[in-house]
Parts: C-alpha cells; structure tokens; sequence
DNA sequence: TTATTATGGATATTCGATATCCATAATAAA
DNA sequence: TTTATTATGGATATCGAATATCCATAATAA
C-alpha cells in the first residue's frame, strides 16, 4: 500500500509554486521541467488541482498555473484527497461471511431484516480509526508547513557554520 | 491508496482463529469457507503468516492452523507488514530533480559529493511522519482488542434489551 | 499403506497506475 | 483580426501488482 506517485507530483508541484513566489503564474513546461516529469502527465494532475480549487489556471499565451490559496490552507488531506479519490484505506469484503453472521447472531442482533452491515465489523472499525488518525496528521501539515521547515533548515544551516 | 483483500482476509482469518478456541486447530476449508473465499487464495495468505511465526501450521490427516502466540500479541501492524510487505507509505520519485537541487542549494550545503538524498525530500519528511503516526496505531490494536470488541458489544446489547 | 492436509511453483486474469498523443478551447500578444 | 501559446479533456497504450486457480509434492495421522 503507497501513495502513487501523482500525489508526489502533486505535493512537488504545489511546493514548486509556493515556494517560487512571484506575481505572475507557473506554466506547465515550466513546472515539469522543474520535476523532470512529462507535461502530459502532469497536466492531468493539475486539472484535478483546479477542480478542486487548490490552484488557478489560465490558458493563453503567458499563461499557467498559481496557488488559489494561500499555502497555509492548502493541507495534504486536501491534495491526498484530489488525487487518490475517496475511497476508503479498508473495505470489509467479508460482510456477509458466516463469521459475521455469528458475531451478529451472539451478540443478539434482530434477526430479521438487518442484515449485517460492514460497519458492522470489528476489523473495519479498528482500521477506519487508523484511517481517522492519519487524516488528522495529513490535516495538521500544509504546503506552508513544507516552506516552514525549509526555512528551519536553512537557519539550522546558517547557524552552525563555522 | 487501499489494504489490499489479502490484509482483509488475514485479519479475519485470525479473528475467527481466536474466537473459536478449542484445543485442535482448523483447516483451511473451514477457514475458507467461514470467510467466504477459496481455499487456494487462502491457503497463500496463511503460509505468509506461519512464515512470520503468527501461526502454526501441521500438515496431514486432522492438521491445521493455530495461533502461534496469543491474540494480545498479534498485532495489527505485524499483520499488516507480513501482508502488505515493507514497503514505504510514500517514495519521492524526485529526489534529483531540480527543485530538490534548488533547495539544497539555497540551504547551503557542500556542493561536492553529497547528491540531495531522497531523505533530505521535506515532502518525504511529512509523509514519513504520517506512516510512523499510522504505524504507532497499528500497534496498539491487537486481534484481542477484536475479542473484546465483541465482548463489549454484547454486554451493551444484552444490558440494554427490553 | 492410505487418506488427509499444508506447501510452493507455475500460470492466468483483471484492474488501476502510469504515460502519451491529439483535437479543441481559451487567452494574450502582435 | 490573426497568430502563437497554453490549458483541457478524450482516447488509447502499457505495465505491474493484486487476485485467483491449478497441480505436483511433502508431511502427517489413521
């Protein structure tokens, strides 16, 4: 299980645009270049960005791409939701397996008409908590968090110099 | 970004090993059919899981599968590394590209010899991070945890019948 | 010895991720 | 208005992992 590599086009590509700030946008030649990907490909990417509101496009000569929010309220969740979809980090396909159906039956559920729903099983509850608790983590970090760190970086650096 | 079926199954399987103790052990057509999938398909996911030392496996007449430690040991994240295999949640694909350059360069450091690790990536530094807060979790659920998610549910059920 | 059961190799199939090409629309510059 | 530039989206191709099955073999109990 890994995040494709889209999401790592996307996040290099959101921080390519923050972090070379300037009034006017970014092509995609530009931006491919810049992380040694085709521009066919990433191209995509970037229209499921602008879908979403993340960045700003405009065709036309000199034109391209820029942020359409301020990088602090740009959040991997966000970016890890746009290019990965909305489906779930685990499905039960055990639903109706004879193990649910006696968990069901022991624990005295209404035999008639529920039949056992995947919310229903242990494991699944077990692992959308882990899904909930790395969602949270990717909605603590944003593009600006990724400039942040580079500034840390750069300071620790200056810092120790001799 | 998904759990594969396999993970799926192998949680499930050695939920049902632990619920129905009894003193022999259960063969694969039980465990396939209780969980709905064929034996063949099983019978890979379970061979992984002796190989880690989760279970035990005896061949032959009235042989089978057992635990090989008990439920509060076995946790979710050792299934899941035994299923899933070791590989990282995310893996920058840019780690020579020109924006890694870039900054390595803007943070000043020795230009000869050390080439920008793929460690050095700050969306891999986030990334890294979630997949530690995701593991932690992993670890701190176990197939007794499912045991007693059970057990829970049907004290609550049983306390609250009519 | 025989029946049963797990093991592992080989193989087939399906599907999503990755990638490219091209026609079209939109926009700025000339 | 014309032209060049740039993003958009549809169609398509390729590749590899996940899923799945079959079968020969080894190991064990009856």
């Amino acid at each position: 299980m890994q995040y494709s590599k889209s999401t790592d086009y996307a996040l290099h590509a959101l921080l390519h645009m923050a972090h070379t700030r300037r009034r006017d946008n970014i092509g995609i030649k530009e931006l491919a270049a810049s992380l040694g990907v085709s521009e066919s490909y990433l191209s995509k990417i970037m229209s499921k960005l602008r879908q979403d509101g993340i960045v700003r496009a405009v065709p036309g000569a000199n034109g391209g791409y820029e942020l359409a929010k301020p990088p602090g309220r740009i959040t991997f969740l966000d970016v890890v939701r746009v290019i990965e979809g909305r489906q779930r980090l685990f499905e039960c396909s055990n639903a109706n397996s004879r193990q649910h159906r006696m968990l069901a039956e022991e624990s005295g559920s209404e035999p008639a008409g529920d039949l056992p729903d995947s919310d229903e099983c242990l494991v699944k509850q077990v692992m959308d908590g882990a899904e909930r608790h790395l969602h949270q983590y990717l909605q603590e970090h944003t593009i600006q968090s990724l400039l942040d760190a580079a500034a840390s970086r750069e300071r620790s650096r200056t810092a120790g110099r001799k």
